[in-house]
DNA sequence: TTGTAAGCGTTATCAG
DNA sequence: CTGATAACGCTTACAA
């Protein structure tokens, strides 16, 4: 009766009095009874590349609220990065304890039938996908440097292999042909030893697939004396809250990472309750301008 | 037999031949089953102020790795710096998915009867604590400063109400008495006004009670054209990647996170496996000298 | 409107 | 060493 299908079957009088007596006594439905009998935990899986990477929190944020408004319960999967780990985490979970998952960045052994949505991912695989509209990024970070009147542009690409950073490659490339291009890990140190390479390049502005590399980019600049926005113009990507401390502050795309959670969150749950969900959402994305971009000298 | 209590009960042969058709027909045990009969879910909720912050994000990794390795699953709940959730939140773990409870700053309804971590409170509470060596922390910063010549000292304090914030101001007034204090939220943009009001006062050297806080000063620093460490020293707390890419490059104490997430993890792993857990554990701390510190003019 | 009973997939116990 | 059986706490269908 708890669990709201009485529907006028008994009066509400007598529901009320239970109510109070099962507040009085601290009754707590067992959810492991009530999993075992339905067959639904009512819990979600994340697993997530790299929860270090404060994009990643903001994402498992915004899912985590969904999840809670909905009486959903968000099990955290770390891959650390490290995609051996991967199918061993995804297998565990899939041994029971959620009810679906939510893979950022990350597949499912194929055929594993398992309602789950991908985010960040290319379209037409298995599972519905929600990501970031990532060309209109691009395009608005490079319409931006476009009217800035550079014409000498590189990019700092990231070096693990996901779909969304084919998506930059390829927006560029169609955009503007082949650029000086370097590979950078996703640390701060590493990404400063691989973007010192774009110092050499004769480029005048660089797009940056991160935030993170970015600031990899600005610590190389700054050891080589190249000064940002006068030497060079350099715009990121994701506008994580670093961006607006770093010197200059860093013109970037910001992206709403708490909605694309949600958004998840909610394809999800739509997909669990049987609901048809659209093979692909995507999220819009925005230029905020700050202070790392000028016209070239 | 399957779960491995079968201890010489069967032949090696058997246990080999079922072992080896349960693979073959990709057989999984049923967690909610097994939870119903066992009482025991292998799962443990993290409860934390924010997770938008890097520095929850490393406690969390340390976690959720020590508990992969203990096959225990771990739930997030964030409470988004937000003390009116947090009751309702962790209420809804009590309801069942959680073994155990790893609480973050956060208390718990007085008498809940519970198994429970606390990570960075007061000890002498109802559960065992896991924490940073705070004190040791201030002393590296404040000796450091000192060293170097510092007198007036400055104290950009945490307005969110925690324990380990407390801490670090009762170890500077035991070291230095009173000091100019200004209180300062947990953002860029809101440390940065707060903070401005620190540059009004007749001080060398400020110490900021985290990385983020330092961030904000660092904005009003820049705003009022006042020089780091030229005009102002700065140290800040915990060490988080983004105190590498200010500039300067910030001082800072760094902190284990990884590792505090994992000792609290394992504290409450032996805690559930009816082993006595210590009523607290610190963990050492150290100080990142950077360039954000300098003799004063 | 209310009561009763079956069964979800495990694990544990107790005879064989 | 093996096989049958009860019980965990809940939901649901059906009988009263």
């Amino acid at each position: 009766m708890l669990s709201g299908k009485a529907r006028g079957r008994i009066s509400a009088r007598t529901e009320e009095a239970v109510r109070a007596a099962a507040a009085e006594l601290g009754y707590r439905p067992n959810v492991a009874a009530r999993a075992l009998r339905t067959g639904v935990a009512r819990s979600v899986a994340l697993v997530v590349p790299d929860i270090t990477n404060p994009f990643f929190g903001r994402v498992l944020r915004g899912a985590q609220r969904a999840a809670q408004e909905a009486s959903y319960t968000v099990v955290l999967v770390d891959i650390g990065n490290n995609r051996a780990w991967e199918a061993a985490s995804v297998e565990a979970l899939l041994a029971g304890p959620a009810d679906g998952l939510l893979l950022f960045e990350a597949d499912l052994p194929p055929g594993t039938s398992e309602h789950a949505i991908q985010i960040e991912m290319a379209p037409g695989g298995e599972f519905p996908v929600v990501r970031l509209d990532v060309e209109a990024g691009v395009d608005h970070a490079l319409d931006h440097l476009l009217e800035l009147g550079h014409t000498k542009i590189g990019h700092v690409a990231s070096n693990f292999d996901a779909p969304t950073f084919d998506l930059r490659a390829a927006r560029i490339a169609a955009r503007l042909g082949p650029v000086p291009t370097v590979m950078a890990p996703f640390t701060f140190e590493g990404a400063k030893v691989a973007a010192a390479a774009m110092l050499d390049e004769d480029v005048t502005a660089v797009f940056c697939d991160d935030d993170i590399l970015a600031g990899g980019l600005y610590l190389a600049a700054r050891e080589r004396g190249v000064s940002i926005p006068g030497d060079l113009s350099v715009v990121g990507f994701d506008d994580l809250d670093f961006a607006r401390v770093l010197a200059p502050p860093l013109t970037t795309v910001a992206v709403d990472a708490e909605g694309l959670g949600a958004l998840a969150f909610s394809a999800l749950a739509a997909d669990l309750a049987g609901e048809s969900v659209p093979p692909e959402q995507v999220m819009p994305v925005s230029l905020t301008v700050r202070e790392s971009t000028a016209p070239p000298a």
